[in-house]
DNA sequence: ACTAACGGGACTTCCCGTTCCT
DNA sequence: AGGAACGGGAAGTCCCGTTAGT
């Protein structure tokens, strides 16, 4: 067998079928054969590239469920003046208009998270520095409200963000129960009401009236 | 080996066991063995009761998850004129004053969720069962508080419900895969500062000074 | 639990179970749960009465096949003038007209037999016990037939009976594997033809036609 | 522990030695471990060659089974001018001078066509492959001595052929629950005696006096 | 850099039998 | 005479990881 010129595209061809079959079955449940079936490789391959099982799971969340929250997140939020508006646009983007498997299988790094951080410290440090990105991101852009007067001054900028983050991840887990958008269109709807509570007190009230299309430029699978 | 005179005691005895096992590891990661073997008793015995590791897993649900929810949350709303309050004091349990392990496990009902609802049906509709009575459980007791006054006439007490259901457990999630109590706090205040936003405008803007001490009567262990 | 007034009834209600889960599934992989399945009754009966899965398989073959045999080869055979006729009848009853249970299951001692006979002593000498019978019926008629001058002088009657036993059994194998009964039916023209070889020279050729409707008296159900 | 350069090697050990076991034990009663164990491999090399203990079955009787009736019945058969006469020596090889082993275990594809054609469709359909296959080598072989002569022109040759088939293992099936080779030889002498009858009338009545030395070249083991 | 072949173990299932009790 | 509860073990499946080779 010769050399393959490209080891960089096996590598991500393993760990994209991994964060596939993660997300479906969870960690335990997942069959490394499973995973290399779906790409065509073999254990060989797997095993020059990560070593072990639990590092490809360590890998899937580095350089994928992390990706997941820094397009979702992360990116739609950076510079923007009306954080709270954008917010609304992301969660109404994830919570009326989410695909079928974005509700049958819920949120990849909290699927994990839940699954996994009692069970081994390796997976629980690298889905919290996921997770501590997220709401860093988030307080970061609630702050820069703040400076431009779109956000109230007295909000706890991290509470918030931590808030936020556990909310939309734990709603999404009971809409993935359910197996129901109009739940997930419940929960969402009293997260934004809830953001609007944090505007200041006179002024406009908000900006461009929530659900325009905009935000659809962000959706794109995952977080 | 003297024959047992109260089989039932046997099942509790086993499905205790395993309640304790599946929030330890997880509903796959857990041993039948282990299970078995914190109890003292054989194959023979589970097979007797139960025949299935899936249906151990659903009796733990049925018995011991949905106990838990009851006693935790709506036992203590039942017949409340003030929930609001009510509701404060019972996330400040869980939020201000976490016993080490509901930290380091997170919300039962919610692991098990996560990990099993989309591979197993029995276990989400079991899930499912457990939820619609936490959400239902809460929203009587938001109506009741309309019908008194202590809650404002314009909420949707299902969709307020819904959200704070999947609130509270995401941010159980969040803090457990942290493992720190202070996130749990952070993300808790946040949300007893939106509880207060539900009340009616004028009159006597809340009842007692949250974090009073009646709500420790109502802690027991899980969700 | 008060006394059976019929323990004899509930032994064969447990005997006509296991002989049917014996026939359709082997003695080895035949559970005893679903034999008792069968008959309403659990373990405290079987092993009152049997004391062990083999016991039960060796009563079943003493009580069950053994009449059989004799309902369906003996009884129709004794006292007969012209066995040869009447061997044919019976023959034309099982593999012109079987049942569909018949091909699907073929011979309850055969099965047996090939099945445990070199595994267990106990069945193979209560079986061979049966198939002694069974060639010694058919010797029997053999030699009153020699007697009443229908058969032969120069046939060895054992020698004959035995290979009559062994291809009856052995086409009805044949049949089972293929399920079909062309085949069991091709096959037992083949062996009427030989029956006719045996009848003497001269004088009349045979007794009333094959396949006359007499024969339809004798089949029953098994061997 | 060095890799095997001839992987083939490796399966058809398996493949031998799960023969012998389920010649010697049945093959739901035969145990995985036991035949591994006369390998000196492990699971790992079972579950890579085979998958499972059915395809094991599958495959002992498409590459074992079936080559034991091509080599004792078939190749002697190919091209005989006179098969009535060889097919006389064949039955005599089988049943006057039988290995110990013949008596005691049977034969191997009747054991297993009993055993799990009602109960396992893969076996029965590639059973029946192997005997059809027999039954066909006979018809041929017996048409070819119409051609020639040997074999009266009114016999049904493809009904003949089941006949014997079904014959030759249902009389060793007896024989192995008797233990007896006497049982045999009687059996055997009867099936021989009416070959002879297949015969034209007249004519040199046969070829070789039967029991004659050169059937001893075409035996080997089985059926 | 990757394949084919295999090691070795753990898990659930399921089964036969036993004992206390009525 | 028989029901209910449990003991204890073995079997098949499947899985993760390793090594010899290329």
């Amino acid at each position: 067998m010769s050399r393959n010129k490209y080891p960089q595209l096996t590598r991500r061809k393993i760990i994209q079928a991994a964060a596939e079959e993660f997300l479906a079955k969870g960690f335990t449940a997942a069959s490394v054969d499973n995973i290399l079936q779906k790409t065509g490789l073999t254990k060989g391959a797997l095993y020059y590239h990560f070593g072990t099982k639990a590092e490809l799971g360590y890998a899937v969340v580095e350089e994928v469920f992390e990706g997941l929250v820094r397009e979702e997140w992360l990116e739609p939020l950076t510079g923007v003046d009306d954080p709270l508006t954008r917010l609304g646009e992301l969660i109404a983007g994830i919570c009326e208009k989410p695909s079928p498997e974005e509700i049958a299988l819920g949120c990849p790094i909290t699927n994990l998270a839940l699954e996994m951080s009692a069970v081994d410290e390796g997976f629980r440090r690298r889905i919290n520095w996921v997770y501590d990105r997220w709401r860093r991101g988030l307080a970061r852009a609630l702050r820069l409200g703040q400076t431009k007067g779109t956000v109230r001054e007295d909000v706890d900028a991290v509470a918030v963000a931590t808030f936020l983050v556990g909310s939309v991840s734990g709603c999404r887990g009971l809409a993935k129960n359910a197996q129901s958008q109009e739940i997930l269109a419940l929960a969402g709807g009293v997260l934004r009401d809830y953001l609007e509570t944090l505007r200041p007190p006179s002024g406009p009230a908000a900006g461009p009236p929530p659900g325009g299309p905009t935000f659809k430029t962000y959706r794109k699978t995952g977080c």
